[in-house]
DNA sequence: GCACGAATCAAACGTTTGTTTGAATGCGAG
DNA sequence: CTCGCATTCAAACAAACGTTTGATTCGTGC
């Protein structure tokens, strides 16, 4: 009794040792880790609790700190998936093979948009990052770089090849965020954009490939090219 | 004690009767709104406590409830406190007498901008504010449309009456969004930005009037203005 | 067959939450 | 003075939180 007190006890962050090759990945644990990501990011880590995360998943109540340590665990664990789910569906269309920078370009603005504002954002991974970014709070914005930092670099990269020595490297910044911030604020601050622009409930079919191109416009016009800015007609919704 | 009970569970919203000519608003009252505002615009309101809220003003954990008829009562409060101030402070500075409408439109994106991310921005009712839009849960975000409505309806205006004809609805109300949500992400996600960036824990002096120029004449570029560009280096710290 | 360990469970833990209570306090009017 | 009323206070309240506990189940390797 008391080694099992002793065993227990001592470890004061236990983690279940998963075995080497373990051929059953616990079904719980999925189905955990499912429901939890998906209840996150729609009312928030702090406003789901554990019970609330079990009972949806038809779990124990003990289940979290078994299979994740404790909450927190299973807030990183729920967080990590969501990246690792967010650059395998959506990175990929971000990179097309095109020789042409201005497609790379255009393509990268459309499927960023289409991830963040199209029919299928209310996959969780989008609003489970975008929440992370408001709360300053916990290190785990470092994670949600792993995606957001690769977006901004690449789209610089691209704008700057485009752009040639035209900009210096201050005001391409800017012009990158410009486009970035277009499409965040109309995915964090929806309920008032909508409200702002005359839409319902909803945005209207189309609406992100219509945000990509004024944002793609946008910034052929503000780094010099504004003579591609009829090509930001070629993102499709 | 069953009456006891009975009776705890039947008061459900208690308003604490104010007498009609109150000759002392309660100092306490008032030190408890203004440190509230402040530690909900720093941590959130979930994040905090009303137990933190007492002690920081000095005042017994009944007095939330007392003076506010409870933690909702509380927030709300605070938040059309920040509403009221952000208003009588910045919307006077938006809209200067001059009968060019290219120095009002300036004007008002630059009094935006430093209200967001200048120096005074430490202010807590635009971070109270900017963390309401984040929370889609509460009809709070109805308040905040106090603010942000007529600010995004004034611009719209002032873009409208500079670019003339040249420009329909629909993209007007894009081009005004691409402003406002530029300076609000640089405020939403400002680590992460400023991690892009490569700033370090703050913005450096005069940042929001770059920002502002660097809106302005994006914007002048998108509604076919591109001529009245150079003015937006009218726009000082 | 049996013991081991991973997994699940009901129950309880201690803490913190927002709120309520009933008694004190202070002050102005009658 | 004393009553009434607004205010403040220490104390306790029920509920919800994340976590821990000890028993139980069940498949596997020895």
């Amino acid at each position: 009794m008391t080694e099992r007190t002793k065993t227990a006890a001592s470890g004061s962050l236990r983690r279940p040792r998963r075995r080497a090759s373990s051929p059953a990945p616990s079904e719980t644990r999925a189905r955990l880790l499912s429901v939890a990501s998906a209840m996150f990011a729609e009312r928030g880590v702090d406003a789901v609790s554990v019970r609330d995360v079990c009972t949806a998943a038809g779990a124990n109540v003990a289940a979290v700190a078994y299979h994740f340590g404790g909450k927190e665990g299973l807030h990183l664990e729920a967080l990590r998936a969501s990246l690792r789910g967010m650059r395998e569906r959506v990175l990929p269309r971000l990179l097309p093979a095109d020789p042409d920078p201005v497609v790379r370009l255009l393509a990268h603005i459309g499927a960023f948009a289409a991830a963040m504002l199209g029919p299928e954002a209310d996959a969780v991974a989008p609003r489970m990052i975008l929440r992370e970014l408001a709360r300053p709070s916990v290190a785990l914005r470092r994670v949600a770089e792993e995606f957001l930092r690769p977006n901004f670099e690449e789209l610089r990269a691209l704008v700057a090849e485009i752009a040639g020595i035209r900009v210096e490297s201050d005001a391409l910044d800017l012009h990158v965020l410009g486009v970035v911030a277009l499409v965040v604020h109309c995915r964090t601050a929806a309920p008032v954009v909508r409200a702002q622009l005359g839409h319902g409930d909803a945005y209207p079919p189309g609406f992100a490939a219509r945000v990509a191109r004024h944002a793609a416009a946008q910034l052929f016009h503000g780094v010099g090219r504004s003579d591609l800015v009829p090509r930001a007609a070629e993102i499709e919704a």
